[in-house]
DNA sequence: CCCGAACCGTAACGTACGGTACGGTATAGC
DNA sequence: GCTATACCGTACCGTACGTTACGGTTCGGG
Protein backbone atom coordinates (compact mmCIF):
# COMPACT_ATOMS: atom_id res chain seq x y z
CA UNK A 1 0.00 0.00 0.00
CA UNK A 2 1.11 3.33 -0.73
CA UNK A 3 0.15 6.14 0.73
CA UNK A 4 1.03 9.82 -1.65
CA UNK A 5 0.91 13.20 0.10
CA UNK A 6 1.01 16.34 -2.09
CA UNK A 7 4.88 16.52 -1.24
CA UNK A 8 5.50 14.27 -4.10
CA UNK A 9 6.69 11.87 -1.37
CA UNK A 10 5.49 8.29 -1.17
CA UNK A 11 4.86 7.00 1.94
CA UNK A 12 4.62 3.38 2.52
CA UNK A 13 2.37 1.61 5.35
CA UNK A 14 5.30 1.15 7.36
CA UNK A 15 6.51 4.22 6.96
CA UNK A 16 3.16 5.59 8.09
CA UNK A 17 3.37 3.48 11.18
CA UNK A 18 6.09 4.80 12.45
CA UNK A 19 5.44 8.51 11.59
CA UNK A 20 2.23 7.27 14.04
CA UNK A 21 4.43 6.32 16.77
CA UNK A 22 6.65 9.68 16.00
CA UNK A 23 3.23 11.61 16.62
CA UNK A 24 2.10 9.71 19.54
CA UNK A 25 5.80 10.60 21.34
CA UNK A 26 4.99 14.03 20.20
CA UNK A 27 2.01 14.22 22.71
CA UNK A 28 3.44 12.33 25.17
CA UNK A 29 5.69 15.34 25.72
CA UNK A 30 7.66 17.29 23.94
CA UNK A 31 11.36 15.83 24.16
CA UNK A 32 10.28 12.77 25.06
CA UNK A 33 10.72 11.79 20.91
CA UNK A 34 14.17 10.76 20.63
CA UNK A 35 15.60 8.22 17.63
CA UNK A 36 15.55 5.77 20.20
CA UNK A 37 12.53 6.21 21.23
CA UNK A 38 10.64 5.70 18.08
CA UNK A 39 12.86 3.04 17.20
CA UNK A 40 12.02 0.95 20.19
CA UNK A 41 7.99 1.99 20.07
CA UNK A 42 7.96 1.16 16.04
CA UNK A 43 9.56 -1.97 16.46
CA UNK A 44 12.39 -0.49 13.68
CA UNK A 45 16.17 0.01 13.68
CA UNK A 46 17.55 3.34 14.00
CA UNK A 47 19.44 2.51 11.07
CA UNK A 48 15.94 2.26 9.40
CA UNK A 49 14.74 5.79 10.63
CA UNK A 50 18.11 7.67 9.07
CA UNK A 51 17.65 5.78 6.26
CA UNK A 52 14.24 6.75 5.61
CA UNK A 53 14.34 10.24 6.97
CA UNK A 54 17.63 11.19 7.05
CA UNK A 55 17.85 12.95 10.19
CA UNK A 56 15.71 13.57 13.10
CA UNK A 57 14.89 17.15 11.68
CA UNK A 58 13.68 14.73 8.03
CA UNK A 59 11.98 12.44 11.16
CA UNK A 60 10.32 15.50 12.89
CA UNK A 61 9.12 17.24 9.36
CA UNK A 62 7.76 13.95 7.73
CA UNK A 63 6.04 13.58 11.10
CA UNK A 64 4.29 17.29 10.84
CA UNK A 65 3.78 16.49 7.08
CA UNK A 66 1.60 13.52 7.89
CA UNK A 67 -0.43 14.31 10.15
CA UNK A 68 -1.13 17.68 7.77
CA UNK A 69 -2.30 15.06 5.35
CA UNK A 70 -4.55 13.74 7.69
CA UNK A 71 -6.85 16.35 8.69
CA UNK A 72 -6.61 18.09 5.31
CA UNK A 73 -10.84 18.38 3.84
CA UNK A 74 -12.18 19.64 0.73
CA UNK A 75 -12.66 22.57 -0.56
CA UNK A 76 -16.31 23.86 -0.12
CA UNK A 77 -17.81 25.05 -3.19
CA UNK A 78 -21.53 25.77 -3.14
CA UNK A 79 -23.52 26.33 -5.86
CA UNK A 80 -26.45 28.09 -4.52
CA UNK A 81 -25.97 30.11 -1.05
CA UNK A 82 -28.67 31.33 0.96
CA UNK A 83 -27.91 33.52 4.72
CA UNK A 84 -28.45 29.82 6.42
CA UNK A 85 -26.38 28.05 4.17
CA UNK A 86 -23.64 30.11 4.68
CA UNK A 87 -23.74 30.51 8.63
CA UNK A 88 -24.58 26.65 8.60
CA UNK A 89 -20.55 26.74 6.93
CA UNK A 90 -19.01 29.29 8.88
CA UNK A 91 -20.14 27.92 11.90
CA UNK A 92 -18.73 24.06 10.50
CA UNK A 93 -15.69 26.12 9.87
CA UNK A 94 -15.39 27.51 13.82
CA UNK A 95 -16.26 24.31 15.10
CA UNK A 96 -13.42 22.54 13.50
CA UNK A 97 -10.98 25.34 13.73
CA UNK A 98 -11.87 25.13 17.44
CA UNK A 99 -11.74 21.16 17.48
CA UNK A 100 -8.07 21.19 15.83
CA UNK A 101 -6.52 23.74 17.94
CA UNK A 102 -7.45 22.11 21.13
CA UNK A 103 -6.62 18.32 19.86
CA UNK A 104 -3.89 17.27 21.92
CA UNK A 105 -2.40 16.47 18.90
CA UNK A 106 -2.09 20.15 17.23
CA UNK A 107 -1.22 21.74 20.74
CA UNK A 108 1.88 18.95 20.73
CA UNK A 109 2.95 19.58 16.78
CA UNK A 110 2.59 23.42 17.24
CA UNK A 111 4.40 23.34 20.16
CA UNK A 112 7.12 21.12 18.40
CA UNK A 113 6.68 23.95 15.54
CA UNK A 114 7.09 26.73 17.61
CA UNK A 115 10.07 25.59 19.35
CA UNK A 116 12.20 24.96 15.96
CA UNK A 117 10.60 28.23 14.37
CA UNK A 118 13.07 30.06 17.11
CA UNK A 119 16.14 28.10 16.36
CA UNK A 120 15.74 28.68 13.06
CA UNK A 121 16.45 25.10 11.47
CA UNK A 122 14.12 23.52 9.50
CA UNK A 123 11.01 25.26 8.68
CA UNK A 124 8.58 23.32 10.75
CA UNK A 125 6.97 26.66 11.76
CA UNK A 126 6.34 27.42 7.79
CA UNK A 127 5.06 24.01 7.39
CA UNK A 128 2.33 23.98 10.57
CA UNK A 129 1.13 27.44 9.44
CA UNK A 130 0.77 26.46 5.62
CA UNK A 131 -1.51 23.38 6.42
CA UNK A 132 -3.48 24.94 9.70
CA UNK A 133 -3.97 29.16 9.34
CA UNK A 134 -3.03 29.50 5.78
CA UNK A 135 -4.68 26.31 4.68
CA UNK A 136 -7.87 27.55 6.25
CA UNK A 137 -8.12 30.62 5.22
CA UNK A 138 -7.41 29.48 1.71
CA UNK A 139 -10.49 27.48 1.89
CA UNK A 140 -12.36 29.58 3.69
CA UNK A 141 -12.10 32.83 1.67
CA UNK A 142 -13.78 31.80 -1.36
CA UNK A 143 -17.13 31.07 1.23
CA UNK A 144 -16.89 34.58 2.45
CA UNK A 145 -16.40 35.85 -1.48
CA UNK A 146 -19.41 33.84 -2.51
CA UNK A 147 -21.47 35.57 0.45
CA UNK A 148 -20.43 38.72 -0.60
CA UNK A 149 -21.70 37.72 -4.32
CA UNK A 150 -24.87 36.44 -2.82
CA UNK A 151 -25.44 39.98 -1.23
CA UNK A 152 -25.14 38.61 2.35
CA UNK A 153 -22.04 39.73 3.16
CA UNK A 154 -20.49 42.80 3.15
CA UNK A 155 -16.42 43.67 2.81
CA UNK A 156 -13.94 45.10 0.74
CA UNK A 157 -10.80 42.25 1.53
CA UNK A 158 -12.06 38.95 1.86
CA UNK A 159 -8.05 38.50 3.71
CA UNK A 160 -9.27 41.05 6.17
CA UNK A 161 -12.54 39.64 6.72
CA UNK A 162 -10.88 36.00 7.11
CA UNK A 163 -8.66 37.70 9.77
CA UNK A 164 -11.23 39.35 11.84
CA UNK A 165 -13.33 35.52 11.69
CA UNK A 166 -10.09 34.01 13.09
CA UNK A 167 -9.98 36.17 15.86
CA UNK A 168 -13.23 35.65 16.68
CA UNK A 169 -13.28 32.33 16.97
CA UNK A 170 -9.71 31.44 17.93
CA UNK A 171 -9.26 34.64 20.72
CA UNK A 172 -7.34 33.48 23.68
CA UNK A 173 -7.97 29.62 22.96
CA UNK A 174 -4.77 28.33 21.10
CA UNK A 175 -1.88 30.85 23.07
CA UNK A 176 -3.55 29.54 26.43
CA UNK A 177 -3.29 25.97 25.28
CA UNK A 178 0.10 26.27 23.87
CA UNK A 179 1.46 27.72 27.54
CA UNK A 180 0.13 24.96 28.97
CA UNK A 181 -3.25 26.34 30.42
CA UNK A 182 -5.51 23.79 31.32
CA UNK A 183 -8.79 24.92 29.40
CA UNK A 184 -11.36 22.14 28.36
CA UNK A 185 -13.12 22.51 25.63
CA UNK A 186 -16.36 20.23 25.20
CA UNK A 187 -17.57 19.87 22.02
CA UNK A 188 -20.88 21.63 23.51
CA UNK A 189 -19.00 24.64 24.29
CA UNK A 190 -17.07 24.92 21.08
CA UNK A 191 -20.50 24.20 19.32
CA UNK A 192 -21.79 27.43 21.64
CA UNK A 193 -18.58 29.01 21.40
CA UNK A 194 -18.42 29.12 17.35
CA UNK A 195 -21.99 29.92 17.01
CA UNK A 196 -21.21 32.79 18.88
CA UNK A 197 -18.60 33.89 16.81
CA UNK A 198 -20.48 33.60 14.08
CA UNK A 199 -22.99 35.51 15.05
CA UNK A 200 -20.71 38.26 15.82
CA UNK A 201 -18.90 38.02 12.47
CA UNK A 202 -22.28 38.54 10.97
CA UNK A 203 -23.19 41.75 13.29
CA UNK A 204 -19.77 43.08 11.21
CA UNK A 205 -20.22 41.76 7.92
CA UNK A 206 -23.64 41.37 7.15
CA UNK A 207 -24.61 43.41 4.60
CA UNK A 208 -27.51 45.11 5.68
CA UNK A 209 -25.47 46.16 8.32
CA UNK A 210 -22.84 48.00 6.58
CA UNK A 211 -22.11 51.30 7.60
CA UNK A 212 -23.71 54.26 6.06
CA UNK A 213 -22.64 57.64 4.78
CA UNK A 214 -22.38 58.93 8.22
CA UNK A 215 -23.64 62.58 6.68
CA UNK A 216 -27.15 62.80 6.73
CA UNK B 1 21.14 48.78 44.32
CA UNK B 2 17.98 46.93 44.83
CA UNK B 3 15.51 46.09 42.54
CA UNK B 4 12.70 44.40 44.10
CA UNK B 5 9.72 42.80 42.55
CA UNK B 6 6.42 41.38 43.44
CA UNK B 7 7.73 37.72 43.87
CA UNK B 8 9.42 38.65 47.33
CA UNK B 9 13.06 38.46 45.51
CA UNK B 10 15.78 41.38 45.57
CA UNK B 11 17.61 41.07 42.86
CA UNK B 12 20.86 43.29 42.88
CA UNK B 13 22.19 45.67 39.48
CA UNK B 14 24.89 42.80 38.93
CA UNK B 15 21.63 40.17 38.67
CA UNK B 16 19.68 42.11 36.64
CA UNK B 17 22.58 42.61 34.07
CA UNK B 18 23.28 38.73 33.94
CA UNK B 19 19.22 38.65 33.47
CA UNK B 20 19.53 41.26 30.74
CA UNK B 21 22.61 38.76 29.02
CA UNK B 22 19.80 35.83 29.24
CA UNK B 23 17.27 37.65 27.12
CA UNK B 24 19.58 38.54 24.78
CA UNK B 25 20.54 35.18 24.30
CA UNK B 26 16.86 34.36 24.54
CA UNK B 27 16.35 36.94 21.58
CA UNK B 28 18.57 35.18 19.30
CA UNK B 29 18.02 31.63 19.17
CA UNK B 30 16.00 29.87 21.34
CA UNK B 31 18.22 26.89 22.32
CA UNK B 32 21.52 29.15 22.30
CA UNK B 33 20.58 30.11 25.98
CA UNK B 34 23.31 27.62 27.76
CA UNK B 35 24.37 28.06 30.99
CA UNK B 36 28.09 28.61 29.65
CA UNK B 37 26.87 31.46 27.02
CA UNK B 38 25.49 33.34 29.82
CA UNK B 39 28.29 33.07 31.68
CA UNK B 40 31.03 34.09 29.21
CA UNK B 41 28.43 36.66 27.46
CA UNK B 42 27.77 38.20 31.56
CA UNK B 43 31.53 37.49 32.32
CA UNK B 44 30.75 35.55 35.34
CA UNK B 45 31.45 32.06 36.69
CA UNK B 46 29.31 29.27 36.29
CA UNK B 47 29.83 28.60 39.74
CA UNK B 48 27.85 31.99 40.33
CA UNK B 49 24.73 31.04 38.37
CA UNK B 50 24.08 27.98 39.93
CA UNK B 51 24.42 30.07 43.25
CA UNK B 52 22.08 32.70 42.27
CA UNK B 53 19.66 30.71 40.33
CA UNK B 54 19.49 26.81 41.28
CA UNK B 55 19.95 25.62 37.71
CA UNK B 56 19.27 26.42 34.40
CA UNK B 57 15.29 25.98 34.87
CA UNK B 58 15.80 28.62 37.82
CA UNK B 59 17.25 31.02 35.30
CA UNK B 60 15.08 30.82 32.68
CA UNK B 61 12.55 31.68 35.29
CA UNK B 62 14.19 34.27 37.09
CA UNK B 63 14.72 35.69 33.36
CA UNK B 64 10.85 35.67 32.59
CA UNK B 65 10.06 37.20 35.74
CA UNK B 66 12.62 40.17 34.87
CA UNK B 67 11.00 40.63 31.67
CA UNK B 68 7.60 40.37 33.27
CA UNK B 69 8.71 42.95 36.03
CA UNK B 70 9.97 45.24 33.18
CA UNK B 71 6.42 45.56 31.13
CA UNK B 72 4.16 45.69 33.44
CA UNK B 73 2.39 49.28 33.78
CA UNK B 74 0.00 50.91 36.26
CA UNK B 75 -3.91 50.28 36.33
CA UNK B 76 -6.22 52.39 34.42
CA UNK B 77 -8.80 54.29 37.23
CA UNK B 78 -10.30 56.49 35.20
CA UNK B 79 -12.93 59.15 37.29
CA UNK B 80 -14.98 59.97 34.84
CA UNK B 81 -15.90 58.47 31.91
CA UNK B 82 -17.04 59.54 28.07
CA UNK B 83 -17.33 57.30 25.25
CA UNK B 84 -14.09 59.41 23.48
CA UNK B 85 -11.99 58.77 26.98
CA UNK B 86 -13.27 54.90 26.48
CA UNK B 87 -12.41 54.61 23.06
CA UNK B 88 -9.32 56.25 23.54
CA UNK B 89 -8.46 54.01 26.31
CA UNK B 90 -9.11 50.81 24.45
CA UNK B 91 -7.00 52.15 21.59
CA UNK B 92 -3.89 52.40 24.13
CA UNK B 93 -4.78 49.11 25.19
CA UNK B 94 -4.72 47.18 21.68
CA UNK B 95 -1.34 49.25 20.79
CA UNK B 96 0.44 48.12 23.50
CA UNK B 97 -0.80 44.94 23.18
CA UNK B 98 0.43 44.07 20.07
CA UNK B 99 3.41 45.70 20.03
CA UNK B 100 4.29 43.93 23.04
CA UNK B 101 3.19 40.56 21.56
CA UNK B 102 5.03 41.56 17.81
CA UNK B 103 8.10 42.49 19.67
CA UNK B 104 11.09 40.24 19.49
CA UNK B 105 11.44 39.79 23.52
CA UNK B 106 8.10 38.85 23.98
CA UNK B 107 8.19 36.15 20.69
CA UNK B 108 11.61 34.95 22.12
CA UNK B 109 9.98 34.45 25.23
CA UNK B 110 6.60 33.12 24.23
CA UNK B 111 8.42 30.50 22.21
CA UNK B 112 10.53 29.03 25.18
CA UNK B 113 7.69 29.34 27.62
CA UNK B 114 5.40 27.02 24.95
CA UNK B 115 8.78 24.70 24.85
CA UNK B 116 8.57 24.66 28.33
CA UNK B 117 5.02 23.83 28.77
CA UNK B 118 5.52 20.51 26.45
CA UNK B 119 7.97 19.44 29.07
CA UNK B 120 5.80 19.49 31.97
CA UNK B 121 8.99 20.92 33.56
CA UNK B 122 9.24 23.96 35.44
CA UNK B 123 5.96 26.84 35.03
CA UNK B 124 7.37 29.40 32.56
CA UNK B 125 3.99 29.15 30.33
CA UNK B 126 2.10 30.18 33.99
CA UNK B 127 4.48 32.78 34.54
CA UNK B 128 4.27 34.37 30.75
CA UNK B 129 0.10 34.08 30.99
CA UNK B 130 0.21 35.24 33.97
CA UNK B 131 2.23 38.08 33.09
CA UNK B 132 0.26 38.26 29.68
CA UNK B 133 -3.28 37.31 28.71
CA UNK B 134 -4.57 37.30 31.91
CA UNK B 135 -2.32 40.35 33.51
CA UNK B 136 -3.92 42.55 30.65
CA UNK B 137 -7.43 41.11 31.26
CA UNK B 138 -7.54 41.85 34.68
CA UNK B 139 -6.55 45.66 33.88
CA UNK B 140 -8.82 45.97 30.92
CA UNK B 141 -11.79 44.23 32.66
CA UNK B 142 -11.96 47.47 35.16
CA UNK B 143 -12.52 49.40 32.00
CA UNK B 144 -15.48 47.69 30.76
CA UNK B 145 -17.01 47.39 33.56
CA UNK B 146 -16.46 51.39 34.23
CA UNK B 147 -18.27 51.56 30.17
CA UNK B 148 -20.59 49.46 30.69
CA UNK B 149 -21.55 51.62 34.54
CA UNK B 150 -21.59 54.08 32.53
CA UNK B 151 -23.94 53.45 29.79
CA UNK B 152 -21.49 53.57 26.73
CA UNK B 153 -21.00 49.65 26.63
CA UNK B 154 -23.92 46.50 26.72
CA UNK B 155 -22.34 43.15 27.85
CA UNK B 156 -23.45 40.34 30.15
CA UNK B 157 -19.96 38.84 31.28
CA UNK B 158 -16.62 41.06 31.28
CA UNK B 159 -14.65 38.22 31.02
CA UNK B 160 -16.07 37.16 27.57
CA UNK B 161 -16.42 40.57 26.54
CA UNK B 162 -12.80 41.28 27.37
CA UNK B 163 -12.04 37.64 25.20
CA UNK B 164 -13.69 38.71 22.62
CA UNK B 165 -11.23 42.06 22.56
CA UNK B 166 -8.53 39.69 22.69
CA UNK B 167 -9.30 37.94 19.65
CA UNK B 168 -10.38 41.57 17.66
CA UNK B 169 -7.04 43.08 18.49
CA UNK B 170 -4.38 39.77 18.35
CA UNK B 171 -6.57 37.67 15.36
CA UNK B 172 -3.35 35.91 13.98
CA UNK B 173 -0.54 37.84 14.83
CA UNK B 174 0.76 35.69 17.75
CA UNK B 175 0.76 32.42 16.41
CA UNK B 176 2.11 33.46 13.05
CA UNK B 177 5.31 35.34 14.85
CA UNK B 178 5.60 32.04 16.98
CA UNK B 179 5.47 30.04 14.35
CA UNK B 180 7.97 31.90 12.13
CA UNK B 181 6.28 34.28 10.25
CA UNK B 182 7.68 37.20 8.80
CA UNK B 183 4.86 39.31 9.37
CA UNK B 184 6.28 43.41 9.85
CA UNK B 185 4.33 45.13 11.63
CA UNK B 186 5.12 49.50 11.82
CA UNK B 187 3.46 51.33 14.38
CA UNK B 188 1.61 53.09 11.81
CA UNK B 189 -0.04 49.64 11.05
CA UNK B 190 -0.17 48.71 14.62
CA UNK B 191 -2.31 51.92 15.57
CA UNK B 192 -4.53 51.04 11.64
CA UNK B 193 -5.28 47.71 13.46
CA UNK B 194 -5.84 48.92 17.07
CA UNK B 195 -8.12 51.47 15.77
CA UNK B 196 -10.17 49.21 13.56
CA UNK B 197 -9.95 46.55 16.78
CA UNK B 198 -11.81 49.35 18.77
CA UNK B 199 -14.39 50.03 16.19
CA UNK B 200 -15.51 46.59 15.55
CA UNK B 201 -15.66 46.09 19.18
CA UNK B 202 -18.07 49.16 19.97
CA UNK B 203 -19.95 47.48 16.95
CA UNK B 204 -20.66 44.46 18.82
CA UNK B 205 -20.79 46.25 22.57
CA UNK B 206 -21.99 49.40 22.43
CA UNK B 207 -24.80 49.99 24.44
CA UNK B 208 -27.34 51.46 22.16
CA UNK B 209 -26.26 48.31 19.73
CA UNK B 210 -27.57 45.61 22.39
CA UNK B 211 -29.50 43.16 20.42
CA UNK B 212 -33.15 44.07 21.81
CA UNK B 213 -35.83 41.74 22.33
CA UNK B 214 -36.54 39.23 19.61
CA UNK B 215 -40.38 39.54 19.69
CA UNK B 216 -42.83 42.44 18.93
C1' DC C 1 19.68 -23.16 -3.62
C1' DC C 2 22.07 -18.82 -3.50
C1' DC C 3 22.47 -13.86 -3.45
C1' DG C 4 21.38 -9.42 -2.31
C1' DA C 5 18.26 -6.08 -0.43
C1' DA C 6 15.73 -4.59 3.37
C1' DC C 7 15.28 -4.56 7.95
C1' DC C 8 15.79 -5.51 13.20
C1' DG C 9 18.39 -5.15 17.46
C1' DT C 10 22.23 -3.63 19.80
C1' DA C 11 26.54 -1.85 20.61
C1' DA C 12 29.61 1.84 20.04
C1' DC C 13 31.24 6.77 19.07
C1' DG C 14 31.33 11.79 19.48
C1' DT C 15 29.69 15.73 21.31
C1' DA C 16 27.21 19.21 23.60
C1' DC C 17 25.77 20.75 27.73
C1' DG C 18 24.19 20.80 32.68
C1' DG C 19 26.35 20.70 36.80
C1' DT C 20 30.60 20.67 40.10
C1' DA C 21 35.22 21.61 41.82
C1' DC C 22 39.08 24.40 42.45
C1' DG C 23 42.64 27.89 42.20
C1' DG C 24 43.22 32.88 41.92
C1' DT C 25 41.79 37.82 42.89
C1' DA C 26 39.52 41.58 44.92
C1' DT C 27 36.99 43.85 48.54
C1' DA C 28 34.99 44.62 53.17
C1' DG C 29 35.12 44.30 58.00
C1' DC C 30 38.07 44.01 62.06
C1' DG D 1 47.73 43.60 57.91
C1' DC D 2 44.43 39.44 58.24
C1' DT D 3 40.60 36.72 57.33
C1' DA D 4 36.31 35.79 55.17
C1' DT D 5 33.27 36.41 51.53
C1' DA D 6 32.08 36.89 46.91
C1' DC D 7 33.28 36.34 42.62
C1' DC D 8 35.89 35.12 38.00
C1' DG D 9 37.90 31.79 34.91
C1' DT D 10 38.73 27.27 33.69
C1' DA D 11 39.08 22.62 33.92
C1' DC D 12 36.55 18.61 34.79
C1' DC D 13 32.71 14.96 35.19
C1' DG D 14 28.52 12.48 33.88
C1' DT D 15 24.98 11.83 30.89
C1' DA D 16 21.79 11.98 27.25
C1' DC D 17 21.20 11.74 22.66
C1' DG D 18 22.16 12.05 17.61
C1' DT D 19 24.52 9.34 14.53
C1' DT D 20 27.10 5.36 12.70
C1' DA D 21 28.45 0.54 12.40
C1' DC D 22 27.70 -4.27 12.37
C1' DG D 23 25.96 -8.96 12.99
C1' DG D 24 21.75 -11.66 12.32
C1' DT D 25 17.18 -12.67 10.06
C1' DT D 26 13.72 -12.63 6.48
C1' DC D 27 12.28 -12.69 1.84
C1' DG D 28 11.95 -12.21 -3.14
C1' DG D 29 14.34 -13.09 -7.66
C1' DG D 30 17.33 -15.83 -10.59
Amino acid sequence: MQTTTDNGEALTARQTEVLDVALRLLVEGGDSLTMTAVARRASCSKETLYKWFGDRDGLLTATVRWQASKVRTGNYDRQQLDAATLRESLEGFAVNWLSVISSSTSIALNRVAVSHAGSGKSNLGGIVLANGRFAIGERLKPLLEAGRAAGLLAFDDAEEAFRTFFGLVGRDVQIRLLLGDTLKLSPAAIADDAKRAVDRFFTLFEAANRPKIRSL
